[in-house]
DNA sequence: ACCTGAACACCGTTCAAGT
DNA sequence: ACCTGAACACCGTTCAAGT
């Protein structure tokens, strides 16, 4: 691509995501990240075709920093590590979330981490099919628990946290006509993100392994 | 709010919802929202104080329409009906769902499928606390796989499901370093979705109900 | 009191020009 | 060949003015 910027995709895209870290997806623009590397507007697009692949790329810098571990104590342990790893990574990024669920990985980098979730199943004796259905159900599952966690569904006193809809009705009138929600809805926030996170992961597992009894 | 235009803010959202729906959230401006209901732009403001709040009034339109099933069945057969629900509406508005993400449910008929949710656990005798757990789990899964499907995470060819990176290096290399994506990768997009779905929603349940045998 | 047009401070991207 | 400034066609929102 451009030759006397002494850039690359990569630089780029990591230089693009530390914005977004700090001002959020709308808060990048491709003038101010231009400002930002020392060169004009209009050299960015040597490197990415517009914003929107500029963004993809910045989902591909992101997937390429999830571990993808070697086998260790079973299956089972192995996809927890990995899976715990995923919401590690998509956690240090919370401003960019909506780019990973927009951009599928994509990128040998990028993909490191799946192809590590295949091969603790296949060595396991999983076949290919049922690979693919338990990673499927957990990486839609760790991808869900990151924007429940981050966009604070179950923060306390948000959201269905709080137990009550926000300055419209009466909590009386609410517990009336939702109680379980009145009853309920206020525990969510009182409960440990990560621990939570484990918990549902076990639920997956144990029903999985229920079913390929070892 | 406002007087003479004959609007509401329930109106004004599910006609930003409606554009949405034809032409994405990028493709949603105030100004065009304004032309089509037929006021001027400013008007927009004195139903919701900026573009963000009109954006968090489309979600809470969406949640409005998830069905809040009664019980039937036992709370499995009626958490599996609910969730289903929930994955049908999401899926009706693919491009709505980074709302649904964003902004957690918030107004009364919003929540109501939540209350439906704890409900069916409640009077199974689970406590409130594991039923809060329980809900947690169920509902990043089904968040997380509106985003997967409509984002074609496992769609042939695309993302994972290709098992392989685009077009960067060739099959053969990739074989060799990633070669479990290379074999597992294409199995992903020949999976039911609709199936699939109720596939990881029972790995969930099993693990619940197997600790909560009743 | 209620509504609005013009203006302000931005955008992403096209394109013709500069070296 | 490579890079860029100005221009185009948009934005969301402020604000002073109109009825």
């Amino acid at each position: 691509m451009a030759k006397r910027t002494g850039l690359s995709e990569d630089a780029v895209a990591q230089r693009a995501l530390a914005l977004i870290d700090a001002d959020g997806i709308e808060g990048l623009s491709m003038r101010k990240l231009a400002a930002e590397l020392g060169v004009s507007t209009m050299t960015l697009y040597s490197y990415f075709p517009d914003r929107a692949a500029l963004l993809d790329g910045v989902a591909q810098a992101i997937y390429a920093q999830i571990d993808a571990p070697e086998d260790a104590g079973g299956p089972r342990e192995t996809l927890r590590v990995l899976m715990r790893g995923v919401r590690r990574v998509l956690l240090a990024h919370p401003h960019a979330l909506p780019l990973i669920a927009e951009y599928p990985p994509r990128t040998l980098a990028a993909l490191a981490f799946i192809n590590a979730g295949f091969r603790a199943l296949r060595r396991a004796g999983v076949g290919p099919r049922d690979t693919a259905r338990a990673y499927r159900a957990l990486a839609a599952y760790s991808l869900g628990t990151a924007q429940v966690e981050i966009n604070g569904y179950f923060r306390a006193g948000e959201g269905p946290a709080a137990g009550r809809p926000e300055s419209e009705e009466s909590s009386v009138e609410v517990g009336r006509i939702l109680p379980y929600l009145a009853e309920v809805g206020p525990l969510l926030g009182e409960l440990d993100d990560a621990g939570e996170f484990d918990y549902g992961l076990d639920l997956t597992l144990d029903g999985f392994m229920g079913r390929h009894a070892t």
